[in-house]
DNA sequence: CCTACCGATCGGTAGG
DNA sequence: CCTACCGATCGGTAGG
């Protein structure tokens, strides 16, 4: 669980090994990190490694439990905050809006995530499915309550507008610099070309 | 370069090769592969690869390359294939249809491509970016003839609209699998959201 | 393209 | 959390 502490000073440590990680999996992939590489970030000796995490899968699965979590914490957070009046649009709009920010605020752990997933041990992959599937489930009730509401043409995909939703938004992580435009500016074009397209009228 | 050849024995075990490295890149990493993996993959020892390249890294930078060249070859002659007449949509719908169409029957390669191009050092990045470069500014060019024509609306940033385009698009290679649609299916949708939207008239 | 091998580095462990 | 170390595997080379 990426939950459990054990006492305060040990947990601290753990995360400080998980930020280390997840940066080094970011930048080399997981195969291009070694345990010495991410006890040097830390400043800490290789061996010492082993008393916080039993194997180098072990910190694998939770960067990567993490880096799906952490979105979708951030999600169900903002929709709660959400005034009970705010229309489905306005929901999807702070959930791309809030996705991005998370890939930002939580870059290392989210795009090691993202970018390494499928070099895992499926055993290891299994243990972000369940947020995973969890997350995406909440992506789609907000695409259903849009519908719902007769706000979407009737004949689309929900599933493939949300993968490609998520896909387009993802890419940020790829290129995007601070300057031209901030992340909510960035959002609220994604969310226009998603609702109403870049055709001219 | 990608297409220098010896002998047609010698250039047909490189492509053996490179065809070997890019699945196994996509499937495990650049880290998590071995040349050994290589090797044994192609039925032969590990020296042996040294014949064939340098090093692990001119593999690597190899199969970059043909990740981002086979798909900017295949737009290119899909492009020159279309009527004088193809109106700009056409000619960005045939563009969508045939990457789509590279990431798949070029999928190791060009999977390889946008999994692990970061991870590669600086200097065999360096050795895709003219490709690249060039397959941007195709891209550029058929949304600005796009405008050009009229056919979009005046506030849009062609560039981040480039970019959420070929973001959705690419992580078509994450999760597609035969059945439901035919690529050209996934086209036509993608084409769709992105023209005109997904909101209710 | 293979055999045989190099020094370096890997993930992980024992004992403190 | 460190020291010291294990066997295995790594990228790469010499010589054929």
């Amino acid at each position: 669980m990426a939950t459990v502490k054990k006492t305060d000073a040990a947990s601290a440590t753990r995360l400080r090994i998980l930020d280390a990680a997840a940066r080094l999996f970011r930048e080399r992939g997981y195969g291009g990190t070694s345990q010495r590489d991410i006890a040097a970030a830390c400043g800490m000796q290789a061996g010492s490694l082993y008393y916080h995490f039993a194997s180098k899968e072990d910190v694998l699965a939770e960067v990567l439990e993490l880096g799906i979590e952490r979105p979708m914490e951030a999600l169900k957070a903002a929709l709660d905050e959400l005034d009970e009046s705010a229309s489905p649009k306005e929901r999807l709009h702070v959930a791309v809006r809030t996705h991005l920010h998370a890939l930002f605020t939580q870059g290392d752990y989210t795009s090691a995530h993202f970018r390494i997933m499928h070099v895992a041990p499926m055993e290891v992959q299994s243990r972000s499915v369940a947020v995973r599937d969890e997350y995406e489930t909440m992506w789609m009730t907000l695409l259903k309550d849009l519908k719902k509401a007769g706000e979407l043409r009737g004949d689309v995909d929900l599933r493939i507008v949300r993968l490609f939703l998520i896909g387009g938004v993802n890419m940020t992580l790829d290129w995007y610099r601070e300057g031209e435009y901030t992340l909510d500016q960035l959002a609220d074009q994604y969310v226009d070309f998603m609702m109403n397209g870049i055709a001219a009228n």
